[in-house]
Order: structure tokens, then sequence, then C-alpha cells
DNA sequence: TACTATTTTGTAATGATTATAAGTTTATTA
DNA sequence: TAATAAACTTATAATCATTACAAAATAGTA
């Protein structure tokens, strides 16, 4: 995702009417920054360095904060721990078995609406593929 | 899913050089019997009664064991507690934010194939819809 | 029967997430 | 500006699903 400034991140949150705190602003830049799909423990520990009261706890609810303002994702392509995404666009997810790497594909969703069953309403639809990525296969030859 | 023996189950797990213990062989019956992607809690409440000396760690090592063999799959549609589901055809999932029910439908996997991207080997598809059920719908109006 | 391998069980440990309450900062009012 | 209230952050404890571990029970074999 292109950079994005204090200033740019500020009006985002606003927009939302979510107060701009410091701890907001950086965990919504890191995550806008990341494209791993970084867990609570990984976002806490590369926030520590800039924030050192930072809490955990904080992490987790403003997460959920930035849930509920529909600015930011959980992947829960796994079951151990939950992942977040704050890339806006619909797309689908796929973990690499052997590297654990979570890689982000093109997806258009339409493609699946015909196989909503009648009747029901969707609002959230994901996609998670498992095997093993490019990389991987080539490293092992 | 149709009825299905002792013997029935017996054989299953013989195919897949799995020892059909009592516990084993009422835990792979009770997920053919069911249809509502049962948590560990639910088996293993369930089971109980017909098998007091049951453990839940029983519980999670057959499942476990039945994951190995393929004969039962995992839905982590939801990040609290996994769910199992012993229907062997490719199907989607889609949870009711309101009554929690997860439901089955037909998804036909082939569809999203062209989607995988360049050089990636697959193993595994999982498309989950979240959304309101028709019969919430229903009950709603 | 005696021995061995496998399975089951109870208990303790782990680890992610939430609950709670106190401390800190920010906004509002007088 | 000082006092007060609201919002946010933090540390700590609690919860709960899952795993680790070792002992007990069972099945298989000679
Ligand atoms: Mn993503
Ligand atoms: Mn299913
Ligand atoms: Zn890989
Ligand atoms: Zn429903």
């Amino acid at each position: 995702m292109k950079e994005m400034t204090i200033k740019d991140l500020t009006e985002i949150l606003k927009e939302k009417n979510v107060k701009p705190s410091l701890q907001r602003l950086k965990i919504l830049e890191f995550l806008f920054k990341a494209n791993n799909h970084p867990t609570v423990d990984e976002i806490y520990s590369a926030l520590i360095k800039d924030i050192p009261t930072l809490s955990k706890t904080t992490v987790y609810n403003t997460l959920n904060v930035l849930i509920e303002s529909e600015l930011v994702k959980v992947v829960n392509i796994e079951n151990t721990e939950s992942r977040y995404d704050a890339i806006p666009e619909e797309h689908g997810h796929f973990k690499c078995r052997q590297c654990g790497k979570i890689y982000d594909f093109h997806f258009d969703m339409n493609l699946i609406d015909s196989q909503v069953p009648p009747g029901f309403i969707v609002s959230e639809k994901d996609v998670f593929f498992k095997g093993i990525c490019r990389e991987c296969l080539n490293n092992n030859i």
C-alpha cells in the first residue's frame, strides 16, 4: 500500500468517528505498511520500540475498534492465532504449508455469487487456499 | 449422511490403517450422523452417555487421527473453537451471524481453480460465507 | 502366562484472548 | 484556568481451547 502520512491516517480515523490517538495511528500505519498479515504479537513487538508504554491489551482493543469501523479485517486462515489485514480490496488468501507465509491473490468474488444458497444474505466472503507456494517449490528442486 | 453400521465404520477405519477402537468408532459415527459441524465439547458431551469413561483428550487425539487419515476435516470458520466435518464431498460453508448455525452448501471448487496464482500448488480450498440465513430472515419479518 | 505395543485417561501446562479495575490523557464546564 | 467528566491506555488476573506428559488400561503376540 502507498505511503501514508500521519495526517492521512488521522483523516481516515476521523471519518470513521474514531479518535486518532498515537496508539491507533501507529497500529493502523503498521497494518497499511505490512503485507504479511501480522499477528497481535507481531504488531506489539514492532511498535513497542516506538511506544515503550504500549500494552498488548491496547493492541487488542485497537484492533477491535478498527474492525468495527471496517478499516481492518481478521484473517482466520489458521486456528492458532488471528491475523489482521488492512487491504480494503476484496482478495483471496493462500497459506503455504511449508514456509507458513500467507499470500494475497486477486480474486473476483462476483464469480462465486451465483453459488450463494437462495434466500440467504451474504455480508462477508472468504476464500482460503492452502498448499505449497512457488518460492518453496523452486527451492525444493 | 446415510446410516452406517459399526461394521461399515470398522471397515472404513481399517482401510486407513486405523485400529477400530470403541472410541474411534463412536466418534466417527457421531460425525457422520451430525450435520451441524460439532465442536470437541459437543462431541464429548454427546458421547459421554455411551462411554462414561471417555476423556476429552481422547476426543482431541481421535480427531487428529481421523484428520491425518483424511476422514475428517477441520472447519475454522470462526476463531473461537474448531469444528469438525466428515462429509467427504467438497462444499462451502455459511455461518449465520444471528443464530450461529453453520450451513453446508453445494459449491463447485473447479469454478475458482483459474484464480489460483500461477506456480502455486493448492491442496486445500475453503470457501466461507457469513451473513443471515433464510430462517432468521423469515423470523425477523 | 509373560511381554510388548497401542490406546485411553487424568492432570498439568501453554497460549491466545477477554475481563476488570486502576491510572492517564483529553475534552468540557464553570 | 481549575475542576470535573469522559475516553483511552495500561497492568494484572481470569478464561478457555488445545497440547504435553505420564500413568493406567487394553489389545496383540509368543
Ligand atoms: Mn490479505
Ligand atoms: Mn460441512
Ligand atoms: Zn512457501
Ligand atoms: Zn440464522
